[in-house]
DNA sequence: TAGAAAAATATGAAATATCATATAAAATCT
DNA sequence: AGATTTTATATGATATTTCATATTTTTCTA
């Protein structure tokens, strides 16, 4: 009568969802902790890696590309905005938008951020068999597509 | 002087970090709302998860696979003892620690929900061409082999 | 073995996030 | 065109999370 919890294999340990959620959280964990030397929130470096080849998105797009809900990202362009690191464009064709750049200085932080994210990652894929490296980001892209609404 | 901000290739729709995080945000956002419809939060339904299957696990344990800091699970294992989902078992070879365990009704709870994610599992996998299918989870686990500390 | 260091958990103040909703502008309907 | 609905952003009250640290017990060290 005694439950046979000797198994060595975990339900979560096999767990797609879950495998994404550590995968994710412990691939990122060293490289976010530099953000926040670097004074930023995760989010915030969100912004920046999405403004850092882009004129300008609205505050919607941006909350959408940087997982956060929309009046969380307003607060954060605010803070952002006291920084220095971004502008708010009033948008002439539809006056309820605001777009968001970066300026000057948030471009700078965002190039050199971006460049140690690129480093970072290379020194991560290395860490990898070839094989795996070589398929990680595919297989990753192909569930986004996939989970993409069916082309309407 | 116009920059060239046309290019359809944006750093962050290539970089590793970001799909896993946007591929584990989108993959789980159904499942976890049903889980939320449940009554729970998502670190509640990884206590669960993480529990099904083991007689207990410590709190540090728990916060650890639950990807929840320590002060935050000794508080989310509290929420759950009060609705009765566990019970918190004192261990007598050490007696800083506290063992979480899940009560009756928490197991039955857990088996239910486990058995929503594992069909909610099979479905996004059916989605996914079969290479892709194949490979996704081995290259995650790869990933976290690669993690984890050096074998000390 | 006393004393110091480390480990496990708990706690509360301060910082953040979430949710519902307000405001304002644009789009759609009749 | 006026009324209605939808979209975009902002705001503030409430709820949650984080951070630093207290407490207790165990382990290590001289």
């Amino acid at each position: 009568m005694s439950p046979p919890y000797d198994k060595s294999e975990h339900f979560v340990d096999g767990y797609l969802l879950y495998l994404m959620a550590v995968a994710s959280e412990r691939a990122s964990a060293d490289f976010h902790a530099s953000v926040r030397d670097a004074g930023l929130r995760v989010p915030e470096w969100r912004v920046l890696a999405c403004l850092v080849d882009q004129d300008a998105l609205m505050i919607t797009e941006l909350a959408e590309k940087c997982l956060l809900e929309q009046s969380r990202m307003t607060k954060t362009v605010d803070q952002m905005h006291k920084r220095g690191f971004v502008e708010r464009v009033p948008d002439m064709s539809d006056r309820r938008r605001v777009r968001v750049r970066l300026t000057r200085q948030g471009r700078g932080l965002a190039a050199n951020l971006v460049a140690r994210a690129k480093s970072h990652e290379d020194r991560l894929l290395a860490t990898l068999a070839d094989t795996d490296a070589a398929r990680i980001k595919p297989v990753l892209q192909a569930l986004l597509n996939a989970l993409k609404p069916p082309e309407q």
